[in-house]
DNA sequence: ATGTCAATGTCGCGA
DNA sequence: TCGCGACGTTGACAT
């Protein structure tokens, strides 16, 4: 990745038409060829961009362009849709270049976020007694999905997963160990809840002593449901 | 704008939770707090990302934090949401910071696309013998809408608008003085063509010899709507 | 590869 | 400020 700081005004042809005037914008070269232009505020969303997959075609500009100040001209094609982005440069004030890697990715999951609302709600569902401490509860390897005590006032750390594979139990693993080493939380009891749990995910987990919860996502709901009503 | 590349760990909770592995990434954060995670490929969207108004507090990890490598813990909350971002900072490779101003923002159009995209299938509006030389003809200044030819070979400069107000025969104006100046372009004739031209624009173009077009939107429209049923 | 649908959507308009 | 619709939408999942 590749990062320039450059006075800089920008015009792009495409779907649309559209200009940005001269000023002081962060270029983003990333390693397959796209480019993001970011001024330093707004939203995630760049003032202008190419997708991938694109090239970018560095020149010197014309006599006349250097007489407007442009001392650089970047020219960003697309292959497919024919848009063009035309990067002119007038003054480079930070150039640097980085090797990043590829990424291992989001992990990312919207129902689960619904789930724990919902178990944090019920939280007697993981059995008599239990109370809910707080959830996403952060450690250094990330947040548990919900810390509770049972009935005997002892810890309770539970991962939540729509579908409960064995990659979940292993996370849980991981947050049990590292909690574990925590005076204060130790001993802390695991539950893997999931809507569905997979057999060889049940195997591991339980081998582990940790404790498998099967929740019933719309019964979860309708008792959701009918609070609502209730109040 | 600070930009760091880093070796990080990201979570976030909010409407969902997610989790980014450790790994090399950007950090970016504007001059409105607002922090975004950037990868060396995929689209314009962060990693992850927290928008504004929102607050970064950054500090020294916990013991068992450094112990699995954390050196630096940045966690930004959102006021309005309690959404929660928490970057595990654990090798710093890069960190500048840089001054950029307010941005004058993007001008975009997008009737004005399809307007071009249409003049340019019906050349022949702007008179007999016209031909297109081609949309979106790149100058020092930025792109001239369209660039054509008359019957008699010369160069004809069209600036379009939705509106035809002051600002686009000024826009033209520039881009004709910059034109005249080529020898292979020169002389130039500007045509500014809106679907509605305001008196104050027409007598401003007609001052400076720029000829008016009024385009039927609808009309030209149908005519295309046409062709694609002929073809 | 293609189509459909949700999104931490974001963005801009008008009431 | 809120509601509504478009987007250079992007992204995930199903066919």
């Amino acid at each position: 990745m590749r990062l320039v700081i450059a006075k800089c005004s920008v015009d792009y042809a495409g779907r649309l038409s559209a200009h940005l005037p001269l000023a002081t914008r962060l270029l983003m070269l990333k390693a397959d060829g796209s480019l993001l232009v970011h001024s330093d505020g707004g939203s995630y969303k760049p003032l202008n961009w190419m997708s991938p997959p694109c090239t970018i075609a560095m020149s010197e500009p014309s006599d006349e362009q250097r007489e407007f100040g442009i001392t650089e001209l970047w020219t960003v094609t697309q292959g497919k849709t024919a848009d063009l982005l035309i990067v002119s440069i007038h003054e480079v004030l930070h150039d640097s270049a980085h090797e990043l890697g590829i990424d291992p990715g989001l992990q990312k999951d919207g129902v689960e976020a619904h789930l724990q609302k919902l178990l944090a709600e019920q939280i007697e569902l993981l059995g008599e007694g239990h109370r809910l401490v707080r959830r996403e509860y952060m450690t250094a390897i990330g947040p548990v999905d919900i810390l509770a005590t049972d009935a005997a006032g002892r810890s309770v750390a539970v991962e939540l997963k729509r579908r409960g594979d064995i990659d979940g139990v292993e996370q849980l693993t991981r947050y049990l160990e590292l909690m574990n080493r925590d005076p204060r939380l130790a001993p802390v009891q695991g539950v893997f809840a999931a809507q569905e749990i997979k057999p060889q995910a049940r195997t591991l987990a339980e081998d582990r002593g940790i404790r498998c919860l099967v929740l019933d996502y719309d019964a979860m709901r309708g008792i959701d449901n009918a609070d609502e009503r209730l109040f």
